[in-house]
Formats: structure tokens, sequence, C-alpha cells
DNA sequence: AATGAATGAGGTTTCATTCAT
DNA sequence: TATGAATGAAACCTCATTCAT
């Protein structure tokens, strides 16, 4: 990728991530990228276009990142441990990011409803084929497939937006388990 | 509570739940409300005031709805069991709200501050107290009580998010009993 | 008429008139009328309509003016002189008006179609009218109605923008008469 | 001249004469010469020398063409025929040219005052000095010199422009006799 | 010499907010 | 008290011009 555009996208992450994108003007991104405000418009069509495309530029990364991890697990429960390992550590290390993503993810239906589409098809789906597959091999209970992986992500990722806003990072210690063991075995004792 | 006001905060739920409130101009509210511009101003002190406005009058109303609903109740499980299927009647009958409620509450730090307090005060800690009292009589594991609150709110909301957004509707069976399993007894077999 | 309409009307004439439209910002044109920007655009759609309303405002007067004073004529050529007289007249007692028309006038044709297409309605037309009654009675020759009705137009706006551009007035005699003699006599002795 | 130059010319008469000046990029002719928006302002100044060359440079082809084509004729009233039909072909002959000279030469004094002067020693004071010469000689009536000469450009600009505007092609007969006739005779009979 | 990526001044337009009626 | 005309700050975006390659 160009050198420039990916200044631009790191700058806007950055700078998003901290006021909202509503909240801040190109020209702080330009300033924050440290390039002219054209430049921008070289790069993306205009400002919707370019949160669209730190949306999926982010999207992607993360679904690589899941897919390199977890491709040669075969255990149903094995890979959804990966998966949401994968996930904490990459929102972890994409402290930024991780907040924008899931602040202006759940915007308004037509507005980015390609970029909604996309992480549907990268990231839901891919929860619900590991579900799936874990039902079929009797290591899951049957349940609404679509409801389990929903339940999923909405769990990891307040949870994490949650200890972002409030504490400025992750706890130090057993978010991962935490999180496993309610999802795999709930609430009760 | 005035009359006016009231008609204010409905058009305003309304119309922002569809644009989000960026998008939406005070304007488009008045017209809505069948109210002067002017008007608005003499009730909230400005556009942000609204906002906050309509955040803490539906956390009220749906935080009411839950300790009216629950406060009988002695047994955790059962009291969980019983702030689950609230908060999922209470998001269905207000479907706009539900969804203005929870793109604009992930909103920015220093923005809504006072609201999203009071939505800790009112809604996080209701929950922690009641997985406190389950831990405390042995019904529910030793978990981190914020990270399985936070947890619930997350399944819980991301869900109804979810199906608003890509139905419409809730799924017309069993979300309720899904979401508790998920939420009491994990995936696992 | 909105009184403030009219303010705007006359300022953006004004200034239209010494720099062009292309040349001046809306600031300039709010600065001149004494209203804030925003204004203009409760009155005007945008910069193009706001120079639409111009060319129509102008011609309407204009045009109304014309049939003011030869609708009691009969005599086709006595109002062919009317008609030379009422241009020249109206021109002359709205010098940057006129100024501002004819640059604006022979603009790219989908940019202002509508106003052409008025224009010619309100004043081609009427001159080809004039002529077509003063070849039915013999009072002028065969000529193409057309063309001879745009060459009139063409003579005096052509003299009455050169005038105004290099002298900043029309020549303090005679001007009516010459102008009355080439169109009806031509040049030769 | 330089090929590029040339190319460069033609590619902005072609562009401007659509869209107008103000209304095209200079990226837009230098696509449409094909050559890079550096090599323009090699051979040009800005964007106004750019205009203005356009302008000088169709002047005085007109202006080389008239002379080429009356400077053997004697008579005054053969000469001033000869000269419509020069402007006349020179404009049939260069449709696009014509339009966009026709528009940008009534722009604003300052803009391109040079030009103007230009346009006026070359062509009106051309005109004048052959309706001088017929005024000495007695063929023409004792007209105003300069009025007569505009008036003349007038008849003749704005019956191409009109046609050029409104039916994308002079009348395939005749114009040419009429306007002798209407400019030598006038319209009475 | 030729290019086109980069720039940033400056333009149009929107909209939260005020205040005279 | 209620209104909505008026305001002008501020945002997005364009495009003439420059300059490193």
């Amino acid at each position: 990728m160009d050198a420039k555009k990916k200044q631009i996208i790191e700058a806007a992450i950055d700078i998003f991530s901290k006021k909202g994108s509503a909240e801040t003007t190109m020209q702080e991104v330009a300033e924050e990228a440290g390039v002219g405000k054209g430049t921008i418009y070289r790069h993306f069509d205009n400002k919707e276009g370019l949160v669209s495309a730190l949306i999926k530029f982010g999207i992607d990364e993360l679904t690589a990142e899941i897919i390199k991890n977890i491709k040669d697990i075969d255990d149903p429960v094995k890979k959804l441990e990966g998966l949401i390992d994968t996930k904490l550590e990459f929102y972890n290390q994409n402290h930024s990011f991780c907040k924008f993503l899931m602040r202006e993810l759940w915007g308004y239906k037509d507005k980015f409803e390609e970029n909604i589409r996309e992480v549907r098809m990268n990231h839901t789906v891919l929860i619900e084929e590991i579900i799936a597959a874990g039902v079929e091999t009797g290591d899951f209970k049957e349940v609404n497939i679509e409801t389990a992986a929903v339940a999923l992500i909405g769990m990891v990722n307040i949870n994490v937006l949650h200890y972002f806003v409030f504490s400025d990072a992750l706890p130090e210690q057993n978010l991962k388990e935490d999180l496993r063991e309610l999802c795999f075995e709930g609430l009760l004792t």
C-alpha cells in the first residue's frame, strides 16, 4: 500500500478513536497525518469513504489474524478458544482502533451498509461456522447459531470496550479465562 | 412532566433512532414534535443536552421497569432471569429508542460522561449486585463480577441490536430461552 | 416581495455586475446586502439559483416596461421605435444590471436553460411578432423574422454594453436616433 | 509555434467552449490535450493567461483572414460585404471557438483588459475605418462611426451565437444575404 | 523537458443557537 | 410563552499552482 495512504489511515484511526469521526475535521486528520487536506482526497473519495476504508482495513486485519491462528485447529472448542484469544489480543494491541471500530460499527444502516455486510461475512459468519461445527460434533448444545454467535461477539466486544472506556486497559489477569468460562459453561455452578 | 417536553422527547427519540443524532437537525426535531425550534431550547440547554436527556429518560424507564419486576424475587437465578426478560421486553416495546440508545451510548467519553456514569450506576451495578448475591449463595461460579455483568449486557444488547438492524424485529421464538441458556449454562453440552 | 429578498437582489446585481458572478463570493453578496450569509440561503436555493433569480427578475421588469410602453401603439414602425427606446432607457437606468445581464445571459446552455428560454419567450419572440406584423402591413421587407429580431437585439445590446464598458455611459446624444436609422434604413445613402 | 502549445490551445478551445472556462479545470485541459498539467504551465503563466492567449490567438486568426480577403477591395460597400462574409465563414468553420469567444469576450473589465483592447484595435477599429471610408465616398450615411461599427458586430455576432446556441448550426441559406440587407438597407421597404 | 502527487487557500453550504416579535 | 427568521462559525471539498522526480 502507498506509504502516504498508510500514514493517513494510521492518523485517522488515532484521532477518530479519540474524538469520534463526526467530531473530527478532515483538517485535523491531515495535520495528524502530516499531509495536506487535498492529499486525503487523492486517496479517499470523501470523509465517509475514509471512515469506511478504516473499518474495512481493520476488520480485514483482524479476520486475517483469526484465520491464521485457528486454521490448523480442528476441535471446535479449541477453535472458539483461539478465536476469543485472538480477538482479545488484537484489540489489546490496537487500543485506539478497537474503540473506533466498536463505536462506528453500529452506525446507521444505509451509511456503511457495505461495510456492515463485510463485517458480517467475515466475522459473524466465521463464528457461526465454528459453532455449527461444534453442534455437529456434539460438543455444543443445539442452540440458535446466530444468537449464540452474536452473543459471543457482544460478550467479548462490550467487555473490551467497557474496560477501555472505564479503565483505559484490559484487566491484567484472567479476562480470557473468565470469558471462556462464561461462554462455555455459563454462570451456574 | 410538561406535555410539550414529552412531545419533544418522543419526537426526538423517533427521529434520532432513524438517522442518528448527528445526522438530524434541530429543525427536524422541531417539525416532528410540532413545535418551534425555540421551544426546544426552552426545555433543553442545547442539542447535546437533548440527547443526554433522552438517554437518561430511557434508562430511567428501563431501570424502573426492571426494579418493579424483580424487587420481590429473592432467588438470584430467578432475579437474573427476570432482568433478562424485562430488558428484552422493554427493548421490544421501544424499538426505536433501543436502537438509539445502543448506538449513542458508547459515544465519546467526555461527551456524555454524566450519562454513562448514570447508566453504570443504574444498570451495570444493578446486575453486578445480583451476580454478587448469586455468588454469595453459591448459585453462581466465582467469576469476576464486573466481567460477568458486562458480558451479560453485551450478550443481550448486541443480540437485540443485531436483530433490529438486520431483521427489523426480534426472532419470534426462544430468544429469551436461548439467552438464558447461554448465560447460565454456556455452550458446552 | 420580502424586503430582505429585495436587499439581497439589489446588492447581488450591484456586486455581480462589477466583478462577475463567478468572481464574487456569497460572503461578499451578504456583506453588500447587509445580511448574514445564511439569510441568502433562506431566499435562494444556492448561488446558481440567485443568479437565475436575478436574470428572471430583470428580464421581467424590462419586458413589463416594454409592453407598458408599446401596447397602445398599432403602427409596427412606431412599435419597434418604442421598443428600442424603452430598452435603451431601461438599460440606461439600470446600468449595473444591464452589464450583468448581457454578460451572464450568454452563459452555458444547460446552466440557465430555463432562463434563456424565458428570455426568448419574453423578448426575442416579442420582437419577432412586431417585425412579422410590419412585414404583413408591408412596412418591412420580407426578411427572415428570426434573423432580423436577433440582429436588432445584438445591435442594441452590444452597443449599450460597449459604451458601458468603454465609456461607463451611453453617448449623450443621438444613440437612439442612430440605432433607429441603422435599424430601419441601413448604412447606405 | 511549438507543437505541444498548439495541442494545448486546441484542446482548451474545445473544452472551454463546451463548459466555459470557469467550469473547466486545468486537469481537464491537460487530459484533453494529452499532456501533463505541468506542461501547460510551461507554456502559459496561469489559467487566466491561457484564456487570454486563446482569445488573442483566435482574434488574430480571424483578423488575418479578414484582412487577407478584403485588402484588395477598394469599394467600401464591397469591403464591408467581404468582412461580413469572412466573419460568418470563420465562425462557421470554428464553431466551438466562436461560442467560446463570444461568451468570454464580454468578461470583466480588468480581467482581460489587454485582450479587449486588442480586440478593439484589431476588430472594431478595422470596421470603423471601412465605415469611415464609406462615409467619405458618400456611399454611407453620416452615421456615428463607432455606433455603426459596434452595431454591425452585434448584429452578426449575436446572430451567430443565437443560431449556434439554439440550433447548433447557422441557417443553411441566406444568413449572409439577410445580414447584408439589414446592414445596408435596413428593415423598411 | 515533462509529469502528476502534493498542497492549502478559499469557496459554498449547513445548522445550532439567538432574539425580536 | 412560543416562534422561526436571521446569523456566522465551521465543515467539507475543489482546484490552481508548485516542484521533486
